[in-house]
DNA sequence: ACAGCCATGTAACTTGTTACATGATTTT
DNA sequence: AAAATCATGTAACAAGTTACATGGCTGT
């Protein structure tokens, strides 16, 4: 729901056409996750489709200016007071691939553990390079993102090594 | 792609029809994604499809086992050999949240991350309270899930702290 | 003239997911 | 006899994603 919600956000800040929809999240993301343009706009259909937004009279053909209706504020809503994952945890691949792994014999999850182990510390210290070379008074919103990478990258280091332990028995 | 590479792994360890996967999937993840039945065939179907699995010769046409072709062994190989998540990281729905809130003025960034520390913090303690119940001779697998779980809400709680710092200045 | 960005959109596809229809076998 | 579990499958949809087709406008 990411990316339709992410839209009416914008559009609740002020009405835009699509290509500006992709500028301004990508804006708003630094640059950390680029949109593709052809998703904005069958995103914008579904939307419509969905009574949460509308186009005002398309004055310019060339550029169709996107506004909420009140339903699309009211979803816009709810995304804002709901906090995210409340009810089932999403599934985990990383955890999925390990316990699939330790439960068939069909290879080495030691193997596996190390491996994730490098890829994961290397993101780690691509993160942290990163986050000396930001600046805190402009790059605000990229460092809150180098941050969650950072803890997840650490996070993921720390399950590693649990699971290191707790499967420990069964070569 | 977790579901498909679960089939995959699953038909490694021992040729299975469909069913047999539901059971066999939500006992290596200790029952804690439950698998829609319907979704093992269509995957089953699609997996077919790609050339991944075949079905031999329907003899029981009540039960139809599938077994891994060389190319699905190839891919399943490969799924097991590449860490998670190498080159884009997914989006985060959190941070997409919290930095849409910010950036645009629609609604109260602390708010957000107060309500999410609240529905975080009672995850923690759900996961803490069921790590206690379990017996770590039997449910490895569980408690490796709830390793996960608590990790990732601790970094949860951290990064919202941060949020807190880095957006402290703009009410 | 040509490169590159601004701007629109459609078609097709993938993965995940649910709802529905159907029936056999097993347990209570 | 009824309920639960075992077992198969289809139809339809949601959300994300890419590839393609099209054209205007701007700067070099």
């Amino acid at each position: 729901m990411s990316i339709k919600s992410s839209i009416l956000a914008l559009l609740a800040e002020e009405p835009t056409h699509g290509y500006g929809l992709k500028t301004t999240f990508e804006a708003s993301t630094a640059g950390a996750w680029p949109l593709n343009i052809g998703q904005v706009y069958t995103t914008l259909a579904r939307l419509q489709r969905d009574g949460l937004v509308e186009s005002a009279e398309p004055n310019d053909p060339a550029r169709r200016t996107w506004t909420l209706t009140q339903e699309g504020r009211e979803a816009l809503r709810s995304w804002f007071e709901e906090p995210v994952e409340q009810d089932a945890p999403p599934r985990d691949e990383l955890a999925i691939k390990v316990l699939l792994a330790a439960s068939t014999g069909s290879t080495d999850v030691r193997d596996i553990l190390q491996r994730q182990r490098e890829a994961t510390m290397e993101r780690l210290q691509r993160t942290t390079r990163l986050k000396r070379e930001a600046d805190p008074q402009t790059d605000v919103a990229w460092l809150l993102l180098l941050d969650a990478m950072s803890i997840k990258a650490e996070g993921e280091l720390r399950w590693l090594d649990l699971c290191e332990v707790r499967l420990g028995g069964k070569g």
